[in-house]
DNA sequence: CGTAGAGTTGAGTGTATTCAACTCGGGTGG
DNA sequence: CCACCCGAGTTGAATACACTCAACTCTACG
């Protein structure tokens, strides 16, 4: 049946997963769910039903602001998921919406965590791919915050690069990008208007072309040195086996007094 | 001995923790440590090599910039904890530091997570935590992009009023506040310059004042109104008794299509 | 052929930045 | 005891990046 491919696929950057682990995820009984574009999987306000696994398409986390305006939390590709934090919270504090027509992979949160609860590398994974998903805001955050325009724009296409080159939907330098200019504005907390003008100066100077929802890497090594970019963050490198087998050794944790340097605050 | 009052006292916020708990977490058998203001607890590329427990003072998850420039990724407040990523990433990828002189508590990883394992109520509550962070970091990447400085300034205000209420450490309209204008700056991604006029105009309008470290709420409902703040994405009330006890129940998790709403996406 | 959504462009505006100077208070050393 | 220094805060003036408003193009689609 081959189900969550690419979420497997995903997870298996940072463990090194089996077989054992494969055939449990075909196992969760997971129903699959055609939904189409800008419908809400989770909505803010509301109990989160179950965990989602984005199969085919693009999604978001977002927000709504009393005058309309949204900000999005974070872009979703295939092999996300999302809806795990409906086991401690009462109700969603933002909503996640498809970009595009996708496909998707619905099941209650235990079938997860009973999952995870049995197979060992499975649940490392799984934490690992929610520290990711905070690397990944840190990311937007140090792009709106401390960056330009063009800077964070450039970032954000070399990080979606490396994530769609990490489940194979990405080309050697180019990669579908199905995502209007609104939609970039909102994730990078910029406007419509101004993405535009950041694009072609982009496109303008050389370094990324983006047309027909193909997005072509011009000049890999300048975009990353005007994005200031370091693919480190995303953690892709699998983890040691030590740490995959059991979570166990780390003998040299308890060490050390934890302060040292004392950089100007 | 008491210790790890205030991390106990968070924790309450998401579950009703008993004496057990309590307990458990006195034998964690963590070091004491006083550490000055300005010194790294985590250090950006190195191993992460214990959790701290945040006691008294000051911290914040930052990263530098080539040129020099700061983005603070998360203010931490007496109560919080880092470095439960250590489990799962070879390397950190954000530094963490002391903003003043503080108190904090460490131990291994390996602690907090057999402890888990054997306490289900803690479990639960670590897991709030870490979402509550992430609704945390959502709320600043919000504040940044799509808030202008003062909505900012102000809501980031009522998001500290209310996480140090939580501990008792603020009081019915203020709260010690000991962050230069420069650390604030570094956390809203604006100069500090900026943060100067803002805080003068916040005052000026009679909604916060700040001086000598301690700031004061002149206006709750106005600022409240300014920033748009709705406090329910700290998620500070308890869960529901048959979510802390053991995780089960949830019975309508399985049930239903995912999609409904279609807002202009 | 007409419409709607996405993209493009220009002109004017504004919020926040940069650069620079200056105040204030606390600490230190001559 | 005073001079000096330093970090933090404050203020002004000029600049710049991004926004707003508005018009217009292009393409897909009915």
């Amino acid at each position: 049946m081959q189900q969550a491919a690419l979420f497997f696929r995903r997870l298996s950057a940072a463990v090194r997963l089996d077989e054992s682990d494969r055939e449990a995820l075909d196992r969760l009984g997971a129903r699959q769910v055609p939904v189409p574009a800008g419908n809400d999987l989770i909505v803010e306000g509301e109990p989160i039903r179950q965990v989602v696994i984005l199969e085919r398409g693009w999604a978001c986390r977002y927000v709504l602001l009393e005058d309309g305006r949204r900000q999005i939390l974070q872009l979703l590709v295939p092999g996300d998921h999302v809806g795990e934090s409906g086991a401690v919270f009462a109700h969603a504090d933002h909503s996640i919406a498809t970009l595009t027509p996708a496909r998707v992979l619905v099941f209650p949160v235990e079938a997860l965590r009973a999952l995870a609860s049995r197979h060992v590398r499975l649940r490392v994974a799984l934490e690992w791919s929610k520290f990711r998903d905070r690397s990944m805001i840190h990311a937007r955050l140090i792009d709106i915050g401390r960056r330009s325009a063009s800077q964070s724009m450039a970032h954000l296409i070399l990080e979606l690069y490396h994530r769609l080159r990490l489940v194979g939907a990405a080309g050697e330098n180019c990669f579908a990008l199905p995502l209007t200019q609104e939609t970039l504005a909102d994730a990078l907390g910029l406007t419509m208007v101004h993405v535009n003008r950041t694009l072609r100066q982009l496109r303008a100077d050389g370094l990324v072309d983006l047309k027909n929802g193909l997005l072509t890497i011009r000049d890999r090594e300048r975009l990353t040195e005007l994005a200031g970019f370091d693919p480190s963050y995303l953690h892709h490198a699998p983890v040691s086996p030590s740490a995959t087998s059991g979570l166990g050794d780390e003998s040299d944790a308890a060490t050390g007094a934890p302060q040292r340097t004392d950089r100007a605050v």
